[in-house]
DNA sequence: ATATAAACACCCCTATCGGGACACTTAATA
DNA sequence: TATTAAGTGTCCCGATAGGGGTGTTTATAT
C-alpha cells in the first residue's frame, strides 16, 4: 500500500542526514546537545543522521534552524529557479488543473 | 514532551508546501495524479501542500523526485556552501565531539 | 595508557500519523 | 450556463514511529 522508495530519493535523504552530522561535528555539537537545542530526543537525532526515511519533516527543519540554515529549506523549490515549470506564466496559473479527457495529467 | 515548533521552521515548511503545489500546477498535474506518481495517498499530498509538519521526509523527497528536483534536496546543506562550519577543516574533523567540562557544546 | 563520555544498537510502549471514505464547494471547460 | 472533476474539510482505524531506557563499543582528552 506504499510503494518502495525510489533509490534516488533514498540516497538524497541519506546524504542529507550525513550532511547534518557533518555540520554538527563542524560546530562541535554533540548529538545530545543538538537534540536538546532542536527540541527532539536523542534517538530522533540518530535516526535523522542515519537517513531514516520516515522522520517527520519538521525535525530536519529544526536541525537546519539550529545551524542557521533554515532559508535553504524555504528556497528548496524556489519558484524563480524552477525553470521547467516556467513554461506557464504565473499570472494565468490555474488554481485547479483539469485534464482534457481521462488523462490524469501530463509532465 | 515535544517543544513547540519554532515559527521560522513552521513558515519554511509551509512555504515548501505551497511551492510544491505551485510546481505541480505549473506542470498541469492534479493532486490525485501527483499522489499516484509519488506513490502516496491523496490525503498525504494534501497534508504536504498544506505544510503539515509531521509528514515524513520521504514524501517531500518523492514529490521533488517527480518534479526532477531531487538534487536540490541532496545539496540542501551542501558542505561546500556551509561557510559557518568551515572554521574547522574537514581533514581533522572529529568523529566524536567532546566538551571540555560540563559544557554541552558550543555554536 | 587510561578514563570517560560520545556514538551506536537494541527494545518496548503509546501517541500519532497515513490511508481511505464521505460530503461539500468551486473553478474550468464545452 | 451547465457540467463535472479538482480541491478542501473531516472522520475513523490500523500501522508505526518517536521517546526513553539499557547495554556496548570506541574515539578523544588527559
Amino acid at each position: 500500500m506504499e510503494p518502495p522508495v525510489p533509490l534516488p530519493v533514498e540516497q538524497a535523504i541519506r546524504k542529507l542526514g550525513s550532511d547534518i552530522s557533518l555540520a554538527r561535528r563542524r560546530r562541535h555539537i554533540s548529538q545530545a546537545s543538538l537534540a536538546e537545542r532542536m527540541g527532539a530526543s536523542l534517538s530522533t537525532v540518530r535516526r535523522m543522521e542515519k537517513g531514516d526515511l520516515r522522520v517527520p519533516i519538521h525535525f530536519f527543519a529544526r536541525a537546519l534552524h539550529v545551524f542557521g540554515e533554515i532559508q535553504s529549506l524555504e528556497n528548496l523549490l524556489d519558484t524563480a529557479k524552477d525553470d521547467i515549470g516556467l513554461t506557464l506564466m504565473d499570472e494565468n496559473l490555474p488554481k485547479r488543473v483539469r485534464s482534457k479527457a481521462g488523462t490524469s495529467g501530463a509532465l
